[in-house]
DNA sequence: CTATAGACTTGATATATATCAATCGGGGAA
DNA sequence: TTCCCCGATTGATATATATCAAGTCTATAG
């Protein structure tokens, strides 16, 4: 692992507070691999045997039923996924794979397990961070179940925008058939959709966004921090 | 509080481990109340001043955007409720009322949080709690996104038979209103999907559910452990 | 530079779901 | 018991969304 890394890791809310004892038990039987683009890391229904760290590239987590197929969410680096699965030694919900070239370090769950067991302070990190992942996802279903397509889509513009540092202009971080999934429509919807922004002042040619007059945009969205801040 | 309820609250998995001086610094602020059906216990948005623990009657979590309203869960005794914000100290992402008459301790939001970081034994079960809760969520979002409103039917009415005993005849243990905006449609579609499961052998009349044959139900629901079992 | 594959878009159409309006029907309250 | 209210159902219709079938664009391998 390179050094830079382990300091990048360690400052993750997951790691911090723990102790350095813990941080290096549970570094210490860590494997780091690389992975090609379009790489299946993590099948859903298998066992939960590594909690993934993500150093660079992305990933996307997807869930499958029936032959059908929906993007659940794309994490970048320095995030950790699946904690959950590997808290609670149960098998993965949802399947991962490397959209881009990603760096990844494996932790093996039973390491983690073990150190949760002995180390306080990382039980009240994963606390935290479970917490935080569990608003997260019922932000994400209340979005699914109380706003039309259009309007998940707007919001998701608005909050592309904060988190890009809010200026009039943006790129999209993910392809829009993958958007499209994780927004719960076709692509041929989110097509028509962006079609639909238009009159609201949204202007999409590829991956750039622009919207000089948020007005319009925000007063369909109707953005609201109980659905749309990622943080609250 | 009674001394029956003392006991089926300390038998639940998030308070059975700790130590007796945590449980009663815990329960040493309780207040309990009985509330009429159908009073708001809760209003999302609100700081998350109390756990709250159901010991009798039921509850209904709803969330609202833009005067649409969608019901998320129904919980029923004995089980703790909003957990996350309490420990996030953040505000409430759904709110509550009291379906039938309901009896409920509410234990303060601090307590919890100074409780959760004295004794380590709490803090794990939070977080076997949070990290189920967590699954629970990510399920409901598979269910939502990669079902339609008729095979959501027909695997909820599966599960429900399961958690009944697997007897081929049971109960709907909530209106059929909330039932629909709990599976996210309309009242109305709930009829509908209700008459075309007459066709793969379920027999529906007010609450009385009779499947004498589950075959072909199952095999429009294909349920799966990754959506359907409560406790994987 | 060209060829090509894959993503994206567009239009036509089908299906799923919501809305509106009317009616039905059962469980209290008087 | 009768009335009344409210949830449930049904039918007609509207809207949202998906599907299918061409096309267009664009990045890139050869």
């Amino acid at each position: 692992m390179r050094p830079g890394e382990v300091t990048e890791i360690r400052a993750l809310p997951l790691f911090h507070d723990m102790r350095d004892e813990s941080f290096e038990a549970l570094f210490r039987g860590a494997y780091v691999q690389t992975f090609p683009p379009q790489i299946d890391l993590i099948h859903e229904g298998d066992p939960a045997d590594f909690l993934h760290v993500i150093v660079e590239g992305a990933v996307e987590l997807f869930a499958t039923w029936n032959d059908r197929e929906t993007t659940m969410a794309t994490v970048h680096p320095v995030s950790t996924f699946i904690l959950a699965a590997t808290i609670k030694d149960g098998p993965y919900l949802m399947s991962a794979r490397t959209l881009d070239k990603a760096r990844i370090i494996l932790l093996p769950s039973l390491d983690v397990r073990s150190v949760f067991e002995r180390d306080a302070v990382f039980a009240k990190s994963i606390v935290r961070e479970l917490a935080q992942c569990y608003r997260n996802v019922v932000k994400s279903s209340k979005d699914l179940k109380l706003r039309t397509s259009v309007e998940r889509l707007a919001n998701y513009l608005l909050r592309q925008q904060q988190a890009q540092g809010g200026l009039p202009e943006f790129e999209l971080t993910i392809e829009k058939r993958r958007l499209a999934s994780y927004l719960g429509m076709t692509a041929e919807n989110l097509s028509r959709a962006i079609r639909t922004l238009r009159d609201y002042g949204v202007m999409i040619d590829g991956a750039k966004v622009s919207i000089p007059q948020a007005r319009d945009l925000t007063n369909l969205a109707k953005p609201t921090p109980l659905i749309d801040d990622a943080s609250c």
